[in-house]
This record gives structure tokens, C-alpha cells and sequence, in this order.
DNA sequence: AAAGTAAAAGAGACCGGTCTCATATTCGAA
DNA sequence: TTCGAATATGAGACCGGTCTCTTTTACTTT
């Protein structure tokens, strides 16, 4: 019965409706499911597009729509939790209301980015979910937009950029942690972060092209300033992109003289290495050192200690972008939404008054 | 002079011949870059194509030339990071021999991943790599590969499936850890992975569908029936398809009077959760419960105790399988490969006698 | 039974590229 | 100078669908 096996060249409408004795227009009505057609005639399109084994080519459907159904995504690195997790919010979303995802990984690099953009347009992927590697680098985004294809902007915004955005509330959740710190007596608190500036040296939040980074730092900061605190812009660390060069900037950190008495950690990723090293050191989390981490990651609920973190609706942040552009491409239009999902500080037990608090509080009643 | 914003139509080759004043065909070989064109013309389209904002449609260029330039990717989740390294690997390779992926979730389940066959068959990507959820209901696939689209099993493979597959050396690994603890005195071990059956009661290995675990077992228990223990299949335990579900599991295993002295969970989020019952219910590993877990998850190495683990090469079986659809996609033909990837037991601190190893050395004087 | 209308089917253009084949041009060798 | 080969360009079919427009068929209606 199957001695007749598929040859590769794929069966057509066209091959269908010779079969079915039917024209080809009629043919892809059926197959197609548009227009109107009998009974008779649809029965026998479907019996002989059965029997030839038919398989669409969407990409001759989509030649003619100008429809992919296929999305494009672009993040910094999926191997990272956060991204990770946010894709899969993404990906529930395009199956459940028929699209297709395209991913891209951009290392981070505006370059790659680009590049990935180009692509994702030219393959004429519907609509673009990007989380910008830079936010003062977004020529690219612009034309993409420009192209008619809607974006959704992930985690990352851009005042030059009139789209849809979803975003968690960094700046307000950096300004609780911070608090927390200082109250607790802290005044050496270091900030270290991935994003990296061509010195490698952090003196403004303007160095920071990373929006959702750049807002927690002003927090960060801002917080630190009202406090009395000056000159905090020293405690901000850059360039910690990978475990090796964030255990090199730790090391480097914790055996200074002047070494922080808490570290706020910007990513799961970094987190880890924090604690890693303080451990090689021998410093007791958080006798010696407080320990603060954006992204509740799985592991941090079960270290000794477990790990203060600042958990992200990192789900729904991808789920929402991923409604948001499903809506743009079913028509919806209008002013582009800022979402913005709140935090949530997760106290655990890595986070502590220092040791030599007394001079802190000390510091707390000068001004 | 940006007063001439460009219209969502897209220019075409056709625009570009006419501003450029030659024919289609010319101005085709310029910006497809194939056949022979001289120098002044090709100036001529190139600044013509320049002018118009050129943007060449990949869809189209598909059509004709039969190939996507993309690469299908069915994973069970990719917010396990397990596949999330995995895919990091293979969008790795597909960036650098100018592919572009497409990746869908099949959430483990077999008849989601038919769809997402369909899907990327009609979409007409050039090659597949798929994990597939069930060994045993491979007909999709392997009508998948009779359309004449390469296919590359990842972390899985089937018998029935003739085709290029990488794999980690699971039962290897089993068997080494499973000897291990044997010698230590364990004999209450329990097996642990999300893998389900029907009725939620593990047999025998043939009920497993999901190849890499299914050797796992089977070298888990040929170990275990090699000393001497019969009946060991009670102490592999199905079904932990999510930390609320392992919870439950581990959580009764651990209460019931007979309690396992060792627990081999199959990947790491089932290891976490077991880790974090232990906690829960007051038990001190090593000493209460000896716990080893697949996959060398981040977190493994900063609990306390850090955790024993099975390392597999993660990153490099995407990296591997990409290579080799690549090689297809480029030509190679031949015999199907199967490589196999080395694993290795990184031994840390979670592994230790049983408390009662004076009745289990018994046992082992038994037979 | 004739006319009028709605439904069904067919013919063929079209999407934006590639690619074959025919024609025109250029160049070197005889 | 002239011929032949090599190189450049043009015309148009083609990929596999969709979709418009026209013709044919079926069903009301009076």
C-alpha cells in the first residue's frame, strides 16, 4: 500500500485540483478555507489532497498575505534565567493565538542587534519583540518600526521610541533595597552590574545605556543622595559580563581596604558569583557582608543563607509584551502603552546591620 | 530631507531596475548577488537600491530557491536550563553559518509537538532539531525526515528513528553514581524524574518514553540487580512534572517510615525541590539524605552542603547537533551519526553513608 | 415558465524574488 | 579587419499560494 513513497517535490493546489478534477481556485478555496464552495466539491478537494499527502507551504501564503504569523524576538542572551523565563512567556502566548517565534540572540551587542534585525525584517516576521541592548543606539528600532511592523519593547525602554514598552518598576525597587540598607546603618554599598561603558568605569547614570540598569542605579543613587550620601557614583561597579569577570571585580571589591559592606547584586548571575566569592573569602553572609539580588532566581531560596532578592514578574513581562504585540497585529492601535509591573522586595536572610554599624548610625545622625 | 518617508509598500527589484534604468533580471543578479554583472551597472542598482531603501524579501527569495535559511527547534521548555543551554548552543551555530532558528515548546507533550512539526514543515525550515517527548510515537518525525528535511535528535534518540543524534552518556552515568552509593551502604534509593505514566506507577523501563531517561533507569537499576537487590523499580518514583508536584512526592517519600536514604533526582529542578523538602521536613544532608542530582545547575555549587552532581555537556549538545544539521543542510550525506557525549560526576558534598549503614552492609552480605 | 438573484466554479493576474534562455555587446586572436 | 568566444543584459517563465473578476449553475419568485 505504500510502495508509492512521497517524492520531495511537494504536492501543490495545483496537483489537487487536477486530481479532484476541480480548478485550482477552487482547489485553494478548500485548502485554503475561504470562498465559498459546495459540498460535493469540497469533499472531494479534502479526499484528494488526503490521498496526495498535501501539505500547505506557508510561505507561498504568506507571499501573497504579507503575513508570516511569525514573530520575531531578540534578547540578550537565553541562556540567562531571566530571559529564559521571559521567552517562555512569550512562546505560551504566539502558540495560543497561532504565531510562530523567530529567536535571536544578541549577546548584548548592538552590532549582533542589528544585525538580528535585519534579518527578522527581511525573513518578514509580522512584529518584533526586542529588549535593546542600548537605549541611545535605536536608528535600527526606528526603521523597523517605520517598515509598519509593530514592537514591543521588553524590560528596556526608549524615550526615542514611540512604542509599546513593558517594564518592571526598577528604579522603585532599587529605591526600597537601598533604603533598607541604609537604615540598617550601610554606607558602603556597591552597585555592580553587567553593562559595561567603554572605560569600564561608571561615573554617571548617563554612561548606562541599559534602561531597565540605568533606572535602578538612579535609584540607587538617588536614595543614597537624599540620605546625605555623596559621591556614591564610586560604589557603582560596571563590566561584570561574565562569572570570570565578575569574580575578578568581586575579589577585587572585598579585599580593598575600604571594602562594602553590602553589595547589590543586578542580575541572578551576578548574585551567584557574589556569593561565591564571599564564601571563597570567608566572609559570613551577612555578618560580614549583606547580600541583595535583582531576579528571584530558583537558587536563591536555598543558599545558607537564603538571598534577599528583588523578584520580577519576569513570566509576565514577557507574557504581557507578547499580548501586547498579538493585540497591534489584530488591528489594535492608538498611543503606545507603557506597562510597568511591580516588584517585589523577597526578604530572606542575606541581608543584615554591618558590622561596625555604630559608626554608621553615627554617619545616619550628621545631617 | 527626510520629507519622503517611505512607504509601507516595500520597494522591490522591480522599483529598483527602473530607477536604476535596467532590467528586473540585472538589477536581480546586483542585489542577489549571483550571475555576472559589469562594474558601472552594478554601481548603478547598488546606488539606486541605496536611494530607495532597498529591503529584500526574503520570503520570496525562499520560495524560488527552496531553502529558509531557518532551522526548526521543538525543546520540552525552554525555561528549563537545561534547554535553555542547549538552544544557547544551537543559536550559536546558526548565527555563525547564517541560519536563524525557530523555536518552539512542546511542554513534553506529543501531541503539541506533531503541531509544532506541521508548523515548521509548512513554514519550510530547512532542518530540525527536536527533543522528542515519547520515543515511541515518532511517526511525525519520521515523516519529517521523509519530506526531505534533515533531522537531528537532541538528548534523545529513538531505535526507530534513523538519523543523526547526540546524546549525553546517561546510563554511564547512572551507574556510576548508583555504584557509589551502593558502596557507601545505601540501599534505600529512590529514583526521581518528571517523566509520567498513565497510571503515575513506574514498572519497568519500557514505560518510560523519554530515551535519556530511560537509560538512566536502566542503568540505575541493572546496578542495583548486579549487587544483589532485587525490587528496586518500587523506588523509581514518575511524575514530578512540576516543583508542586515533586514537592508532594518527595515530601511522602521522605515521611514514609521506609524512607529513602539516597534520592537520584533526574534533572535539576527536581533536585532543587528535593533540597528544599530536606530542609523543610529537618533533614540534614548528607547525613539524613543522601541527594545527587542530574544536570550541573548554577545553584548545585553554593547550597549547603554544594550537591553532587551528574555534569553533561550541555552547551555542546546544541552546539553538536547544529553542526551536524548543518553539515546535512550543506550537502553531507551518509550514514546516520549517533555521538555520544561524555558525562562526568562532579562529587561535592551532598553524598555520604547512610545513618543505618550497619543493616545495609548486612544486606549486602545477604546474597 | 421566464426572469432575477444568489451561489459555485473557473481563468488568470499577482506577490517578489530566481533562473533559463535568447540577444547584444565586448574583446582577443587570426 | 573580421570572426568567434566570452561576457553582459534583457525578456519572461516560474515557485505555490491568494484573490479578483467573469462565467456558469442553481434556486427563488411571480
Amino acid at each position: 500500500m505504500d510502495q508509492n513513497p512521497t517524492r520531495s517535490a511537494s504536492v501543490t493546489v495545483a496537483d489537487v485540483a487536477r486530481k479532484a478534477g476541480v480548478s485550482k481556485a477552487t482547489a485553494a478555496r478548500v485548502l485554503g478555507g475561504y470562498g465559498t464552495v459546495s459540498d460535493r466539491v469540497r469533499d472531494a478537494v479534502t479526499a484528494a489532497a488526503r490521498a496526495l499527502d498535501y501539505q500547505p507551504n506557508e510561505l507561498a501564503r504568506s507571499m501573497t498575505t504579507g503575513r508570516s504569523g511569525t514573530i520575531g524576538v531578540v534578547v540578550g542572551d537565553i541562556e540567562n534565567p531571566f530571559f529564559s523565563l521571559a521567552v517562555r512567556g512569550i512562546t505560551d502566548v504566539a502558540r495560543q493565538t497561532g504565531f510562530t517565534v523567530v529567536l535571536i540572540n544578541s549577546g548584548e551587542d548592538v552590532g549582533t542587534e542589528k544585525a538580528a534585525i535585519r534579518t527578522l525584517l527581511a525573513k518578514r516576521v509580522d512584529g518584533l519583540i526586542v529588549s535593546p541592548a542600548k537605549e541611545s543606539d535605536v536608528g535600527h528600532l526606528k526603521e523597523a518600526t517605520r517598515s509598519g511592523r509593530p514592537l514591543v519593547l521588553l524590560d528596556r525602554g526608549s524615550e526615542a521610541l514611540n512604542v509599546d514598552t513593558v517594564l518592571a518598576d526598577d528604579r522603585h525597587a532599587a529605591e526600597g533595597i537601598t533604603r533598607r540598607l541604609l537604615a540598617l546603618g550601610h554606607r558602603r554599598i556597591a552597585y555592580l552590574t553587567a553593562c559595561d561603558t567603554p572605560d569600564h568605569c561608571f561615573r554617571a547614570p548617563d554612561d548606562i545605556n541599559t534602561g531597565s540598569v540605568r533606572r535602578r542605579i538612579e535609584g540607587f543613587l538617588g536614595v543614597c543622595r537624599e540620605a546625605g550620601l555623596q559621591g556614591m557614583e564610586d560604589w557603582v561597579h560596571v563590566g561584570a559580563v561574565t562569572p570570570e569577570h565578575t569574580h575578578r571585580i568581586v575579589t577585587a571589591m572585598l579585599k580593598s581596604p575600604q571594602r562594602p559592606t553590602a553589595i547589590i547584586a543586578s542580575d541572578s548571575v551576578i548574585g551567584l558569583e557574589v556569593f561565591k566569592v564571599g564564601r571563597e573569602l570567608g566572609l559570613t553572609i551577612p555578618d560580614d557582608l549583606s547580600l541583595v539580588s535583582f531576579h528571584d532566581a530558583d537558587w536563591t531560596s536555598v543558599t545558607t543563607p537564603p538571598v534577599t532578592v528583588v523578584r520580577q514578574p519576569v513570566y509576565r513581562l514577557g507574557e504581557t509584551a507578547a499580548k501586547l504585540l498579538v493585540g497591534r497585529l489584530n488591528g489594535t492601535d492608538g498611543e503606545a502603552n507603557r506597562v510597568v509591573l511591580r516588584t517585589e522586595v523577597v526578604e530572606r536572610a542575606s541581608v543584615a546591620a554591618p558590622a561596625d554599624s555604630v559608626g554608621a548610625s553615627e554617619l545616619h545622625r550628621e545631617p
